[in-house]
DNA sequence: GAGTACATGTAAATTGTTACATGATTTA
DNA sequence: TAAATCATGTAACAATTTACATGTACTC
């Protein structure tokens, strides 16, 4: 349930929505603890319900802001720090990665070829980000953190897909 | 839906029961794509269903041996070639490193801490069983893929962590 | 005034988790 | 013969996905 926690931290820096969580959900969270707009609102419910987060104010088109209570931050500390993680992974693109061996040659160099061209612009974006905020005031920042940590992740991806492409090459002859 | 194609692929090297699948599950799957024991059954049963694997012998304890049929073969090519990725991602993990940056230094120092105990054995348990199988007659082996792609995952996040706690501790001064 | 983006939800179906139930065979 | 491991499942609950429903405010 860390759905619960992801949604906590987002609201942290100040009075938002849920249709305002949902759009950091879709840009930044998306490639950590991906969630759909719908599941926002579920989980506010809950959040206030617990006294985690309250509604503060109402905004135009029944827009409601909701912040984080202290109760609510300290949550957050307790399951970060004396919460044993879950580390158990559902990640499809793994996955594919690992069943990739099961296909023919020409099969598998094609799938390779589509992650390739998939993760490449990704990680082509994240350095140029990275790079321009490279010297910022925050280096601490949720946001340079996470981009950080998932460009190293996408780079480690695209070394062994270039190394599982040598293998099937060299096995070809 | 990805249980299916994973539990497909597993299934693919021979007759197998679905107390098999889950040890496989649990061994080599569980870095990829978790699962729990009991649900192999369902899957079994499902993927029987639709004509994708079948019953083919009773062992003893009333253990169920099943096989891959052609059309579970096709349906997972199908799959790797034709089906469009699901690229989303849910990393309690990741999402834990991000939320780090939320934590004051000193309980982001400990949290960082506990992450790295835990990846560097296994990232050192990796590499010896990687560097001992070198040059192995069958180097695109599927389980010999997926442990490279996971040592390269887990060492990429063990660089993260150094970095971080670099960040944290160049602040506090 | 039309189109776009904003904004919140609900219902049904599927998938995954937790807890429980049951019994057989092997090994010490 | 007791304990460990093998072996399959079900029921209730929680989380997630898909599809739908509804209406508001801003911008051109």
């Amino acid at each position: 349930m860390s759905l619960r926690h992801a949604v906590l931290a987002t609201l942290l820096p100040g009075p938002q929505s849920g249709y305002d969580l949902a759009k950091k959900f879709d840009d930044v969270m998306r490639t950590v603890w991906y969630a759909r707009r719908n599941q926002m609102y579920g989980e506010l419910a809950k959040l206030t319900e617990a006294g985690f987060a309250e509604e503060v104010a109402e905004g135009p088109r029944g827009r409601r802001l909701y912040v984080v209570t202290p109760a609510g931050r300290a949550e957050l500390r307790r399951w970060l720090v004396d919460v044993e993680p879950d580390r158990t992974v559902r990640d499809e693109t793994m996955l594919r990665a690992l069943l990739v061996s099961t296909l023919d040659s020409a099969d598998a160099l094609k799938v390779l070829e589509r992650e390739e061209n998939a993760l490449a612009p990704e990680l082509r974006d994240l350095r140029a980000f990275l790079d321009q905020q490279a010297g910022a005031e925050k280096p601490t920042d949720p946001l340079m953190m996470g981009l950080d940590l998932r460009a190293r992740m996408v780079e480690a991806m695209l070394g062994w897909i270039h190394e599982a492409r040598r293998r099937i090459l060299a096995q070809r002859r």
